[in-house]
DNA sequence: TATCTTAAAGTGTATATACATGTCAAGTCT
DNA sequence: AGACTTGACATGTATATACACTTTAAGATA
C-alpha cells in the first residue's frame, strides 16, 4: 500500500514575501482608492499621471522603469489615459521612443483628484505615525531596488567601480 | 486671456502609500514567481494552495478574509487551481459554504514547489537580513488590518470595550 | 548606400484584482 | 407550511500585471 507521504511541511510559508507585501498592498490601494474614486482615478492610473506630470516629456520606457512597471504594462495603462484625454503620447523620435506628456485636462483631473488623495493619504500617515512611515516608504523604494537587483542572475556585487 | 493656473503642486505624492506598496509587491513577486515558475504555480496561486492546506476545510470567504483578498477575487482564483485539479470544492453546505480542501495531486505540486519558494526566500531574506524581515513581515501584516479598519467609515475606534 | 542589428514599443494571451449586481436556497417569521 | 430576508457564492465588466513574441525603423556596418 502506498505509504503515508510525509505531511507537507509548510514551516515558514506564512513568511512569503511575496504574498506579504501584496496582501498589504491590496489592502492599501481599495483605501486609496475609495478617496478616489469621485475624481475618477484609480489609485494606479493616479500614480502614472503623477510620474508624467512630474517627469514629462518621458517615454514609455523611462517611466516603467522609474515606477518598476513592466514597460508592456505601462504601454496598456498609459492607453486608458489617452483616451480619456489626460496624457498625450508624441510620435516615435529618436531612439524608437514616444514621449510622454500630460494634457491640460490631465492636470485639471489630477488638480481635482489631489484633496482626495491627500486626504486619505493623511488619514493613513496620521495613523500608523508620520515619522514612521517616511522611515518605511524608503525602505520599501530600498526593498524594490533589492529585488530588482535580485533578479537578475549576474550576482557580480555592483560594489565599488573596481578602481583596480 | 486664461491665467496661467498655478502649477500643480504635487508635493507629498511620492509618498502615496498605495504607491509604494504596490511597487514592492510588483518586484517581490516577480522574484518569487522566477523561482516557482518551474513548479507551474504563481506566487498567487502558491499563496491561496498553502491557505487552503493550512485551514482546510475552509469556505472561500474564510479563506478570503485570511488572506485579504476579494471573495470574488478568490472564486475565480481557486477556479484555475480546481481546473488543474489542486484543490477541490465540495457543494453547498450549510450557511450557503463551499468547503475547499487540497487534493492529493495538490499536495504533489505544493511539495514539489516548496523547494524552489524555499531558495528564493532565503535569497531574499538572507539579502535583506532575517531579523529584519521577522519585523517588517509583522509590520505588513498590521497595517493590511490597519488599513482595512480605515476602509470602514464607522470610526468608532474600537478601543476599550467600554466599561462605563 | 544597402544591409544588418538592435532597441523601443506594441500584441497575444493569461492571470490578478475588485466593484456592482445576480442567484438561490438556508433560516426566519408569521 | 408559505412568504420573506439574508448571506454565501457566482457573474459581468473593467483595470492591473507580466511573459513571450512581434513590429519597425534608427543606428551601425560592410
Amino acid at each position: 500500500m502506498k505509504k503515508n507521504s510525509s505531511p507537507l511541511d509548510l514551516h515558514g510559508t506564512g513568511y512569503c514575501a511575496s504574498f506579504n507585501f501584496r496582501r498589504t498592498a491590496r489592502a492599501v490601494t481599495r483605501l486609496y482608492d475609495m478617496a478616489l474614486q469621485e475624481s475618477g482615478l484609480r489609485s494606479t492610473q493616479f500614480a502614472i499621471l503623477v510620474g508624467i506630470a512630474k517627469n514629462q516629456p518621458v517615454s514609455i520606457g523611462a517611466l516603467a522603469a522609474v515606477l518598476v512597471i513592466d514597460s508592456t504594462t505601462l504601454t496598456r495603462s498609459v492607453r486608458l489615459l489617452q483616451k480619456e484625454g489626460l496624457v498625450a503620447l508624441s510620435n516615435r523620435a529618436t531612439m524608437r521612443q514616444r514621449f510622454l506628456t500630460i494634457t491640460a485636462k490631465g492636470e485639471h483631473t489630477l488638480a481635482r483628484s489631489l484633496p482626495a488623495w491627500r486626504k486619505a493619504h493623511e488619514r493613513f500617515v496620521a495613523t500608523i505615525g508620520s515619522e514612521y512611515w517616511v522611515e518605511l516608504r524608503s525602505e520599501l523604494e530600498r526593498l524594490a531596488h533589492v529585488a530588482m537587483n535580485l533578479e537578475k542572475p549576474e550576482n557580480e556585487t555592483p560594489a565599488a567601480p573596481s578602481n583596480s
